[in-house]
DNA sequence: CGTCGTGTTGACTGCCATCAAAAGTAGTGG
DNA sequence: CCACTACTTTTGATGGCAGTCAACACGACG
């Protein structure tokens, strides 16, 4: 685990919107930052709360939920450690579109909103870098659009396991772990379907050989296959 | 319809993007402009061709449309007359992600991608306000996916046409015509179902006066009874 | 050892996709 | 002006995917 006091310069030089970045400017970015540590479960930021921050994850797993009138909710994204979050104020927000809840222990930098301002015009590569990351925002939503449009549950979850293991994925002895804790429910917020479709699923794959899974812990193990399960199209079978 | 000689300022100096710019800003933007038309059917722009162009609808309708692997098409959006499109190169992507095609006879200007990055930096409040339009596009697709993961079709139907009638509507005797030619067809492509599902929707909903609706062509008379089904919720039934 | 959150499985249901066929509507050219 | 064609829309019949409900099993943790 990262200590708060250790905030040295190497901490970020290697993330994106900073890599271009003189030591220096690391240095004065890192001083005006706020360190801090949320245990698994906390909100770090609330839905329709004002966006009086922006936050760096530097440790840990965040899920970016959106809840409905109806108190339905729907993840969003997940966050891995060196992703800005938070940056509604980027894109001419006032306030946070969704809730972030650390999934596990989460270490985060965070700087006053009015900073972003300062650091898109002060260092060189930021407001590049960001918006590229904006950018690849915008094409995953349409293409969880273009997913939640056309394609079965099947393949639905199949693909999310995928993009999980891909994300957040570590290689063990059987196969590939996802590294957070993940229920049946949340695999289902994240594809638009229930729990108990989702435990069906991962118990026919399971069967196949093509995952394992236990409480809150899926493994994929036959990337091919679960490849061949996202892709597959009953239209030209 | 506006003419190819008319370039004058007042074309777009209420448009958010320019609102802030003085005439002489206007002058020498409307000048690197290139003004073309497309008659409805045509494509502006196609999807995974490289971004060269970034585009300004003056007058018509566009579809913003993409396809799957497997053939299957979804109405990303519709941009309405003042609004940017093509506007990749501001999120950082090479590529437009996709297809835009008139729906009607189609007033366009346009400009070569590499002036983005003057416009950014020389005209005041332009990178504002088009980073708000991009702010707002990314809401859209969010909920969107959380309709698609959380409604019923029903729902979503009657959302879409509310959309359709505050976007475009055109207020006639009878009630709100959508002003540009609609099949059951596009409405099932924005709505992640069948043409068939629509069809029976609409002709239910006409039965009961809460719309009318002919070949290609959708009015809402009763508002209030469409919000009710939109927002209608089995569970707190 | 009891409790609570999580996961599994079976039975049932219903929404909506799919298929098929026919009717309505524009636009075209003879 | 009408026949012809292409597209759009309607409506019925059918079936299946996946949601819902219920009951139970399992594991973690105090």
């Amino acid at each position: 685990m990262l200590s708060l006091r250790s905030l040295d310069e190497n901490l970020i030089s290697h993330i994106p919107p900073f890599r271009k970045l003189e030591r220096v400017e690391i240095r004065e970015i890192l001083d005006a930052a706020t360190p801090k540590r949320f245990s698994a479960g906390q909100a770090i930021f609330e839905e329709h709360e004002p966006a009086e921050l922006f936050f760096l994850l530097l440790d840990g797993h965040v899920r970016v939920i959106r809840t409905t009138a109806s108190g339905d909710q729907v993840i969003a994204r997940h966050i891995v450690s060196g992703e800005l979050m938070g940056i509604a104020t980027a894109i001419g927000r006032t306030h946070y579109p969704a809730t972030a809840v650390a999934i596990d222990d989460c270490l985060v930098l965070y700087w006053p909103r009015n900073l972003w301002q300062t650091f898109v015009e002060k260092y060189d590569g930021f407001a590049t870098e960001t918006y590229k990351t904006v950018g690849q925002r915008i094409s995953e939503a349409n293409n969880r659009i273009l997913e939640l449009a056309t394609q079965q549950v099947e393949q639905r979850v199949a693909r999310a396991l995928l993009r999980l293991a891909h994300q957040s994925g570590r290689q063990t002895g059987e196969g590939i772990e996802i590294d957070f804790p993940l229920t049946r429910q949340n695999i289902s917020e994240m594809t638009g379907t229930t729990l108990y479709t989702v435990s069906r699923l991962l118990s026919a794959w399971e069967k196949q050989g093509i995952v394992t899974s236990g409480r809150k812990k899926v493994s994929v193990i036959e990337m091919g296959k679960l490849k061949a399960l996202a892709e597959f199209d009953p239209e030209t079978e």
